[in-house]
DNA sequence: AACATCCCTATTTTT
DNA sequence: TAGGGATGTT
């Protein structure tokens, strides 16, 4: 393991000289020692202790907008400063790519930009990847492995599924690639997953499949993701040589976004970080490992992370150091504060308060908004840029944090027409689109004669008239013989057992890939690329093809001929394009961005709108389902991450109405707005340019809603709200009550209960001066530009959605995002209407039936689907609508 | 092999 | 609603 960059690889000890970073800071005068050095200046007092403790374990607490990435990179050229070590010797973690792309930059302005080496600098998985090539033959792999995409993946578990005789209907193999993950994760082998997992799948055949699978990776040269960090771990364990080879060679380790780690990264953490004899031999006798992170940022729960691994860093790294950054550099007092308040309603946590010196009158209150409909929302939003932009405020400051990408197609919709700039960030990657994938599957198969699935790929795309009985033949021989799929073509076409067409397709495959392959080495390997695509007809496939999306795929393909220049080789490219699968985004023209709140972490922005504060939404529905008390956390966390990108304007939205999957459903206010502190959050009236709402438009609803019933607490309006806040008893404690308590048990709301149901249909349908109304509300004039504007006063009240639905939705999926969401409270309470719920199909509708809906009035009913209705509504024509959703009238 | 039709499902996402 | 996947039809 002895890198040609590493002075010390040919003299042990202490290093001798000064590195070139060192010689770039001496340079600038005085001994290196001496503070303070002009990396530390500007540095605050924790910051500079978390650069400057250098020895022994050390956990940096960093909130958001603390200047994490400063004290990492700092820390860094500290390190190589005072000649602590090289940068061969220092190994630095990331999670993403362009983390590490941002460190390494940021370390290179620090040092003078000299530092070639940070060879260790990368992601867990790139970081895998090197270990991996060097010790392959250990865990019987060959150097050259190629690293399995999901895709390939998917397809893969799908054949040994069937291969199990398995019906891949019912074992999907999307759900076992998930199981897989899982253990994966936790840094499991097919021997050590739990055995009621192992029943869980395929008729108890898990173990089976998932040894297999593995088995089937081996013989096909790859490994995934996962193995990327599993198989180094195994090699350490088994093979304590060369682990004490990488303890000689790491005398610091550093981990960015420690609270996103799981437990088999932490694993192969925590062997790299040992204290060995081979470290003692090197007069190393601490471990200096330093992990950066922030709990209350841990938002990667569902993917495997653990808040566990930093929550209990003490224990693993006795003796450490625990540095809290809490000065905040980015947001004002306001946005702070909201965020401060609101994350204190997490028990699980190491507890941090950020504070800043950012104070002044003019600073705007955090907003809450409410809106009638998720278009509503968008419309609004949409005027608030302009308004903003009017002002003169870059669009490139200002982004849409959505909970779910589905919500970004109401904005970027209202954006169009709008004329409005916006990116959308996330998405679709570049290298997960089909024409990049099937392009990058012909070059794995020169690359790699054994990738038998980018074979399958693409020997029949373009279409060659290779069908299923010939590729059938194909499989059997390559299975009998085992070998390779392409060997076993070669076999194949020189017998009879194949139809002369498909015969001499495959012959023409096969010949190809032979003449590739052998100009690989002399070829440069952009013209070969484009060889490729041009002889094996694939862009010509895509030239014939008359849809609107073609010719982007062309397009698409040149690029990737084009992005391969920047690499050495073909394989150094496919190397590449594996572990890094996000494309640069353009920050060039001025634009909003729309992102997910996951996407969001670690950015930040002068504006930040949040929009779909809903119950279901936000916290999103199946966090509460999956994760219990723990999901309903991290979803705060993620509520809390949103507000902190905030750096002047933080503006939430809520709405009242929100179209799922084609069919409009009411929706409440998100517990978190509950759990914002008045005096950093100003609730708003929208400011919309429709008429008709005005003063106490949208606070009519709001206070008929809360102040009726069991939600009372959460009215955010005037007096409502305050009184409630006031109030302190009651439904006060909306968290710890209504949302929670059904879900843990604590009790419930049981006064509430029945006061909501019992509440009049008067009650339900209050006005916007708080008068109830009737049926007239119906023929107020629609306000011209706003075409439900009639039915302003009446909607609203999400009990009597609740109360209405009862008796036949489906337990607890069929009941939708929101329909549960909502329903979650009473309904689960007494538990019978759960359980009558599942048996009753019938509807309490019958076709023709008058029925009235919150949204679109009154109606007759047209066609009955399960709990879907199809009803003509009088003035909002035809809708499909969830049966919960409509009363009889 | 291309096209039509039915059925099902529907977060967050990096590597 | 919409998109994918699997199945059926020509």
């Amino acid at each position: 393991m002895n890198d040609s960059n590493d002075p010390r690889a040919a003299s042990p000890g202490r290093p001798a000289g000064a590195g070139i970073a060192a010689r770039a800071l001496a340079a600038r005068g005085g001994p290196v020692a001496a503070p303070p050095a002009d990396y530390l200046a500007g540095l605050n007092p924790e910051q500079r202790a978390a650069v400057e403790t250098t020895e022994g374990p050390v956990l940096v607490l960093a909130g958001a907008g603390t200047g994490k990435t400063r004290v990492l990179t700092t820390r860094i050229a500290h390190i190589l400063a005072t000649r602590r070590a090289y940068a061969s010797q220092i190994l630095a973690v990331t999670f993403t790519n362009k983390a590490a792309r941002e460190m390494r930059n940021r370390i290179g302005l620090l040092v003078g930009g000299e530092v070639e080496g940070m060879p260790w600098l990368g992601t867990f998985h790139s970081i895998g990847v090197k270990i991996l090539r060097k010790h392959a033959e250990l865990v019987g792999l060959k150097p050259n492995f190629t690293i399995l995409d999901t895709d390939d993946q998917i397809r893969l578990i799908k054949q040994l599924i069937q291969a199990e005789n398995l019906d891949d209907k019912r074992w999907p193999a999307r759900t076992f690639a998930n199981l897989m993950d899982g253990w994966k994760n936790r840094g499991l082998t097919p021997e050590h997953i739990p055995e009621g997992d192992a029943r869980a799948f395929g008729n108890g055949r898990g173990r089976e499949l998932y040894r297999a699978y593995q088995a089937r990776l081996l013989s096909l040269n790859a490994a995934d993701f996962g193995d990327l960090l599993l198989h180094p771990i195994a090699i350490f364990q088994n093979h304590p040589d060369v682990l004490a080879d990488y303890h000689r060679r790491f005398r610091y380790i550093l981990v960015d976004e420690y609270q996103d780690t799981n437990v088999a990264q932490y694993l192969w953490l925590r062997l790299l970080a040992q204290s060995s004899e081979a470290r003692v031999a090197e007069g190393i006798r601490t471990v200096n490992v330093c992990c950066v992170g922030d709990d209350d940022q841990s938002i990667y729960g569902w993917r495997g992370a653990e808040v566990d691994n930093i929550l209990r860093f003490d224990k693993d790294f006795p003796g450490s150091t625990v540095i809290r950054l809490e000065r905040n550099y980015r947001s004002t007092a306001h946005i702070l504060g909201a965020a401060a308040h609101l994350i204190a309603h997490n028990e699980d946590r190491l507890g941090k308060t950020l504070f800043t010196d950012f104070h002044d009158p003019e600073h705007e209150k955090v907003t809450v908004n409410a809106g009638w409909d998720s278009e509503e929302e968008a419309r609004a939003i949409g005027e608030e840029i302009e308004q903003l932009q009017r002002k003169s405020h870059a669009l490139n400051d200002m982004a849409i944090l959505v909970r779910a990408s589905f919500q970004m197609r109401e904005f970027e919709d209202r954006f169009v027409t709008l004329g409005l700039n916006y990116r959308v960030i996330g998405g679709p990657r570049f290298y997960e689109r089909q024409e990049i994938r099937d392009a990058l599957a012909y070059f794995r198969c020169v690359c790699q004669p054994a990738d038998d699935l980018a074979f399958e790929r693409i020997v029949n795309t373009p279409k060659r008239g290779l069908g299923d009985a010939a590729l059938k033949l194909l499989h059997e021989y390559a299975r009998a013989k085992t070998m390779p799929l392409i060997e076993a073509a070669g076999d194949l076409v020189q017998g009879d057992e194949l139809k002369p067409r498909p015969r001499a397709a495959l012959a023409e495959v096969v010949r190809n890939f032979a003449r590739w392959s052998s100009l690989l080495p002399t070829m440069r390997h952009t013209d070969l690329g484009e060889m490729i695509l041009d002889e094996s007809g694939y862009t010509e496939m895509w030239q014939a093809d008359r849809s609107a999306d073609a010719p982007g795929r062309l397009e698409n393909l040149k690029e990737l001929i084009r992005s391969m220049d920047d690499y050495e080789s073909l394989p150094g490219f496919l190397e590449h394009i594996a572990l890094v699968m996000d494309a640069e985004q353009n920050a060039e023209t001025d634009a909003v961005s729309i992102m997910t709140l996951h996407s969001a972490k670690g950015l930040e922005f002068e504006t930040v709108f949040l929009p779909g504060w809903e119950e279901g939404l936000f916290p999103h529905q199946r966090s509460l389902d999956e994760g219990g008390r723990s999901g309903l956390e991290e979803e705060r966390r993620l509520a809390y991450v949103g507000i902190t990108r905030g750096k002047k304007r933080v503006k939430i939205w809520f709405v009242s109405n929100r179209r799922i999957h084609g069919m409009w459903q009411s929706t409440i206010p998100s517990r978190f707005l509950d759990e914002l502190p008045e005096d950093h959050v100003d609730v708003l009236e929208p400011s919309t340019s429709y008429g008709g709402y005005g003063a106490g438009g949208m606070g009519g609803y709001g206070a008929s809603r809360w102040d009726q019933n069991a939600f009372s607490a959460s009215s955010y309006q005037t007096p409502g709200w305050r009184r409630a806040q006031a109030a302190g008893g009651g439904g006060s404690t909306y968290a710890g009550g209504r949302g929670q308590a059904i879900r843990y048990g604590e009790g419930g709301v049981a006064g509430s209960e029945p006061a909501s149901r019992t509440a009049s249909k008067a009650d339900r349908y209050i006005s916007r001066d708080g008068r109830p109304v009737g049926e007239t509300g119906f023929d107020e004039p629609a306000a011209p530009t706003f075409d439900r504007s009639g039915f302003a006063g009446k909607l609203t009240d999400p009990l009597s959605a609740n109360r209405s639905r009862g008796s036949n939705m489906p337990a607890r999926k069929g009941g939708g995002l929101y329909a549960s969401a909502r329903a979650g409270g009473p309904r689960d309470i007494e538990g019978s209407l759960v359980a009558k719920s599942v048996a009753d199909e019938e509807s309490r509708f019958t076709v023709g039936d008058r029925v009235f809906h919150l949204k679109f009035g009154n109606g007759t009913v047209a066609l009955i689907e399960g709990n879907k209705l199809t009803v003509d509504f009088d003035r909002a024509g035809q809708k499909r609508v969830l049966d919960g959703f409509v009363e009889a009238v």
